[in-house]
Order: C-alpha cells, then structure tokens, then sequence
DNA sequence: AAATTAAGTGCGTCATTGGCGTATTTTTGT
DNA sequence: ACAAAAATACGCCAATGACGCACTTAATTT
C-alpha cells in the first residue's frame, strides 16, 4: 500500500487539484469536469431505474442529471468518472 | 463491454439493489452501508484537505463525515466503497 | 519553543435530493 | 401494424447535505 508510485500518485492528485485550484471559487467547486451521464450510462446499457441504483442515488436525481436540471455533487462526478473509465471494474468493486 | 460476465453483473447489481428496496423508504435511501471514512481515509494516508480534494468534496464536508455530523451521500458511499476495496486503482482512475 | 501544518467547530446560506403522481415516448411481443 | 409493457420526463417542495468564513485547538516539524 504505501510504496513509491502509490505515493508518487496520490501527489500528482494532489498537485492537479491545487492547480485547478487557482481560478475563481463559485458555490460549490468544480473539481471534476461535467460528465456526460447519459454518455457514461449508455456505456453500460443500463437503464435509468438500474443505473440509479449503481450510483446511489434515486431515479429522479439521475433523470435530473441528464436532463441538465441539476448536477451531480463532486463524489457523484468521481464516481461517473471512474464509471467512465472503467465499467466493469467499477461495478464490481461495487458489488463486491 | 457487452459480454455475458458483465451482463451478468449488471443483473446481480440490479437484483440486489431490488431486494435491499423491499424495506421502508426514509426521505434519502441508504443503499451503501455508512462508511468509515476516517478508516479508509487512514488506508491512504492522505490528510483531510487532500482526502476531499479526491473525492470531489470540501475539507468541510469531509470532517462532518469523520465527525458524524453529517453522512455521505450516496454516490459518495459509493466511492468511498471503491476507494477502500481498491486505492490504487481507484486513485489512478480518478487521475488519468 | 516557535513556526508550520492538520484538525475541529458555530453559524448561515443555498443547491440538491427524491417521493408521488401523471404524462409522454420508446421498446417489445405477436 | 397494434396493443401492452417498460422506460423517460417533469412539477411540486420539505428535508438535508454542502461548504465558505473565521477562528480555536491539536499535532508535527524545525
């Protein structure tokens, strides 16, 4: 767990997030680009009901989201993101 | 990405989210068990500020998690669930 | 022991959440 | 092609989480 890359890692985080940093402070920082949540979704054929469920959060909120009438919270970008790169990981360290 | 195994998976995530919802229905569904984010945090060895620089969330926010006042919500439950099963991947993930 | 760095907190404001009901659209089976 | 079923969309809105600010209080480091 904490050799070398592990660490040298967890540095570059934290460095980007310093640069992104630099700019203005709205209400609630953006620190994780707006994801395409339909895009991210339709990677895995779920539907809206199901994908909901994986994220943990309501039907609602998800439709919310792709509709543009809300956005999600940073852990809820992380976690697009994360969907994003990897589905197949991600659902299974999910549903361990 | 659409083979069996994670069709498969995507069944069992489903299924299981559909069993876990046979229960009551407070205001905000818990799907994710509550976390102990100050564990998975140690896990790391990052401190707070860099901690919620990663999953998207204030130093603010992180400390009410740690301290109980508040909880995290779902798709932060989530991703606090990835990054104890699995820091290093899920950091790299969230870094690419 | 002084200086840094990390953690903890009261207060206040504001955005998100999500159940419920209903309407509309898309998909599926025959 | 058509009806039935499944998936989406959305208004309303009380409850709750997010988090900036401005300190205070540990810990660490030098």
């Amino acid at each position: 767990m904490n050799d070398d890359l592990f660490k040298q890692l967890i540095e570059s985080v934290g460095q980007a997030n310093d640069i992104i940093k630099g700019n203005a402070r709205p209400t609630r920082t953006t620190k994780f680009a707006e994801p395409q949540v339909r895009a991210i979704r339709a990677k895995t054929g779920l539907t809206q009901a199901r994908f909901a469920d994986v994220l943990g959060v309501s039907k609602r909120t998800l439709e919310n989201w792709e509709q543009g009438r809300r956005h999600p919270t940073g852990p809820a970008r992380a976690l697009l993101k994360i969907l994003d790169a990897d589905p197949k990981h991600a659902l299974e360290a999910l549903n361990q």
